[in-house]
RNA sequence: GGAGGGGUGGCAGAGUGGUUGAUUGCGUCGGUUUCGAAAACCGAUUUGCUCGAAAGGGUAACGGGGGUUCGAAUCCCCCCCCCUCCGCCA
């Protein structure tokens, strides 16, 4: 979420931000003239309540003082809120229970407007980071950098689903248990699945400093939403069902960026590094029709995650190490890969600032993206309230950032398609053949 | 699913309608003392919103949301979470 007083003291720079991302502004003029009759009934009501307090804080020792005296005179504090003497402590109630209805008429369109203020800003993507290159689409992404030399076959590259048609891929199985993109694996390839999760993990905790979780699978709306998946992106999560407030994780993101949820961290303890194998459960809503062959896109894959909690004077610098803890997996399994950073037109919705990875694959011809890295700045920690607190005792937001460590399928893409060789078998990787228990697939 | 107990400040733990944002203890920070330290003593120690140039003022928060009342941490209703026991099931 934007904050509130950013766009109250520079509308101008949040609407530039805005259309540098192709989000539409005039919804800041809407807020800001919200935001200024908001502020005007805010002030209105609390002058009332404080009046109304002074009153009742007086009214309990003037009805101790009548046991003894009943002919004691009201307190001055309750004279001067309703303008005269009562005669009689009922007299007064009534009163005061009048201006206190006039108050929470007040009070009450105050947090109308409010409620709708957030309503727009809930919606609101983040403001791209001052170095995120300026564009208007995928096409002005740039590469960063370039790893890795692309294999040369001497035979036509096989496209994965007619490498591994044999070897346990089962497309229809999936499709005849749960729908088209929920692959079916057995044998070699399930064997081959199981092994990058835990190449994964082991590089991120023991050689990264990340600590391994294990996550819920449903999470609650409220868990989506300072993540900054709902309100907006509801059509692309799959719902347990109308009885429980419970949907399917998109992403290991969702749980652990909660998991400070509410905090104020030392400083000190800056940066919390976590990772997680999680399955995650996509509707691609916008997708339907797009990459539907073999597993480049699915409703469910298996991904381990990284995510980062820590200092806004520290994001950045975490940013380059998580995404270098990304690209090395693919050094690893020596895949050739790029790095390109977004431009402010692609970015997703809550970044600041994004890197994507993407691994070449031979046989379908294109970069898939295995990861995408994203500084979120202080946008999921003000939803989420995680805050950190320094040397000299101040709070301020906390910064989140996440990228994948990586997704599993398009990395067995890449891994099937760049080792594949004339007789149809597939070498594994050496960093993996430990994992894995054979050199060849 | 059934029965019961509980959710209060960094932690522990009081508080059942009125000067309680909240007794007290621990912890933490500062000071006195000391060659230094410990102990002791003194003081400080939540966060959000809002008004204000600032100093400072106002307001809100005792799991969350509603309600009763002049007034709610305290009473009522709904929900969430934790603990114990029973049932059921990996």
């Amino acid at each position: 979420m934007l904050d509130i007083k950013l766009i109250r003291d520079n509308p101008d720079a949040v609407k530039a931000g805005l259309a540098n991302r192709n989000a539409d502004t005039d919804v800041i003029d809407e807020v800001l003239a919200l935001d200024t009759t908001w502020r005007e009934k805010l002030g209105d009501a609390e002058q009332q309540q404080s009046a109304l307090n002074k009153a009742n804080k007086a009214f309990g020792p003037w009805m101790g003082a009548r046991k003894k005296n009943p002919e004691m005179p009201a307190p001055a504090e309750l004279v001067e809120l309703l303008g005269e003497t009562p005669s009689d402590p009922e007299t007064a109630k009534e009163k005061l229970r009048l201006l206190g209805e006039q108050k929470d008429k007040v009070e009450n369109e105050a947090a109308a407007i409010l409620n709708q203020i957030e309503g727009l800003l809930l919606h609101l993507p983040n403001i791209p980071h001052k170095d995120a290159p300026v564009g208007k689409s995928e096409d002005e992404n740039v590469v960063r950098k370039e790893w890795g030399t692309k294999p040369e076959f001497g035979f036509e590259p096989k496209a994965h689903w007619d490498l591994v048609g044999d070897k346990g891929l089962d497309l229809e199985i999936g499709g005849r248990i749960s729908g088209s993109g929920f692959p079916f694996l057995r044998g070699k390839i399930a064997k081959l699945e199981r092994a990058l999760i835990n190449f994964f993990l082991e590089l991120h905790t023991s050689e990264h400093a990340y600590t391994e979780c294990w996550t819920p699978f449903m999470v609650r709306s409220e868990t989506l939403r300072n993540s900054s998946q709902l309100p907006k992106f509801y059509d692309d999560l799959y719902r347990a069902d109308e009885r429980d407030d419970l949907f399917l994780i998109p992403t290991a993101e969702v749980p652990l960026t909660s998991v400070h949820a509410g905090e104020i961290i030392p400083d000190d303890q800056a940066p919390i590094r976590y990772c997680a194998f999680t399955p995650c459960f996509r509707r691609e809503a916008g997708a339907a029709g797009k990459d539907t062959r073999g597993i480049l896109r699915v409703h469910q894959f298996s991904k381990v995650e990284l995510m980062v909690v820590t200092t806004p004077e520290r994001s950045e610098a975490e940013h380059e190490t998580l995404t270098r803890c990304a690209e090395t997996v693919l050094e690893r399994l020596n895949i050739p890969h790029r790095r390109l950073e977004l431009c402010t037109g692609d970015m997703g919705f809550g970044a600041q600032r994004c890197f994507d990875l993407e691994a070449w694959a031979p046989g379908v011809g294109k970069w898939l993206e295995v990861s995408s890295c994203s500084n979120f700045g202080d946008f999921q920690a003000r939803r989420a309230k995680i805050r950190v607190r320094g040397d000299d005792k101040k709070v301020r937001l906390a910064h989140t950032l996440n990228g994948s460590g990586l997704a599993v399928p398009r990395t067995m893409i890449a891994i099937l398609e760049n080792n594949q060789q004339a007789d149809g078998t597939i070498k594994i990787p050496e960093a993996l053949q430990p994992f894995y228990g054979a050199e060849v697939l």
